[in-house]
DNA sequence: GGTGTCATGTAATATGTTACATGATTCT
DNA sequence: AGAATCATGTAACATATTACATGACACC
């Protein structure tokens, strides 16, 4: 059960808030997603699980002008084995990063195919600036006075400086990807 | 076949300097491994259907002093397929950050807990400040004149760069993440 | 004699993705 | 009337991880 995953996930954003599957995989999209990535399928199968373990129990929830729903909390069992993973060495990082491919392999394109790619770099960069911008508004919605946070909000707050780190990271490399592919067009 | 992944990534590196299934492995854990990780049974099973599909070709190679070993090369419908993938828009990345997970589980834990999280976090820094260091020296050592580099060499510098800037971002956020969690410490 | 590197794989299990499926309600 | 959102899942398939397996040679 070493390096286990997606349980660790839920069982942290259950602590932080009890939901329902779909609640989760809403949270998967937005601030959980930003590390680590779920389906809604991938999520409901393993909530299932957990459940079959007694990490988290399940309570019906009937709501008007929704469909009724299955609120989960995390158990007592299910505290026990988040602490365990805790206390274990963090894994590498399973890294796969679609577009440092894609620019190497730029090198076996032809200049019609690296001009596209330059498109594709703008688009994806603009993605990204969204994002920054997303989660920079979510900081000063979430964290709008940093020096009065409890201890749980703080560590919520430095993991989305994270993200943010990240994200500004990103746009500064994407920037020199364009200017070197830019480059390499003028030179042709 | 859309989206398809650690073929490509095999295809780059087949294409700029053919060679075994081990010697992929090596470079997966070296310099592509940076941006794609793969295991040696993950490549030997993909470049078997590589090689069925007609994508590459190998040719055995026999050593003195050492086993033999099947080199193989990208073939014309290989270079293909790479050029269809890379004309495809760039997949949004699978994000799974372990460290970042614990960090908000911290908050679930006991202060003997997040005592232990603080040395794990310099462990992981310390690694981290080595793999930057190695990047440092590979730039040093295979791109000594920026000036003068050919395009397949400008792009492969820019993918190291990427890899610098993500490490040095990566360190001052651990740094960060010191700070947060001495200060939780210190208030209990 | 033991450890490490070179070199190749198989088998079992776990995980992740994609497509399909249902049904009510709210909004336009 | 049609589209979007809420809410839950199953089934089939693809991919990744882990453990196991073999054998030679080089170095200490």
């Amino acid at each position: 059960m070493l390096g286990m995953a997606l349980e660790h996930a839920i069982l942290v954003s259950l602590l932080e808030q009890p939901g329902s599957g779909y609640e989760l995989a809403r949270r998967f999209e937005r601030s959980i997603g930003r590390f680590w990535t779920a389906t809604h399928q991938q999520i409901y199968r393993v909530l299932k699980r957990m459940e079959a373990d007694g990490w988290v129990t399940a309570v019906d929830v009937g709501q008007d002008g929704r469909p009724d729903k299955r609120d989960f909390t995390v158990s007592a069992a299910g505290r026990e084995v988040l602490t365990g993973w805790l206390h274990e060495p963090v894994q590498p990082e399973a890294v796969r990063h679609d577009l440092a491919v894609k620019v190497r392999g730029a090198a076996f394109d032809d200049p019609a195919g690296r001009a596209a790619l330059i498109d594709e770099v703008v688009r994806y960069r603009a993605e990204h600036e969204e994002l920054l911008a997303r989660y920079l508004a979510g900081e000063k919605r979430d964290f709008p006075d940093i020096s009065s946070l409890r201890a749980g909000e703080r560590l919520q707050h430095v993991v989305l400086r994270g993200g943010i780190a990240y994200e500004r990271m990103l746009l500064d490399w994407l920037d020199e990807v364009l200017i070197t592919l830019r480059h390499l067009r003028e030179e042709s």
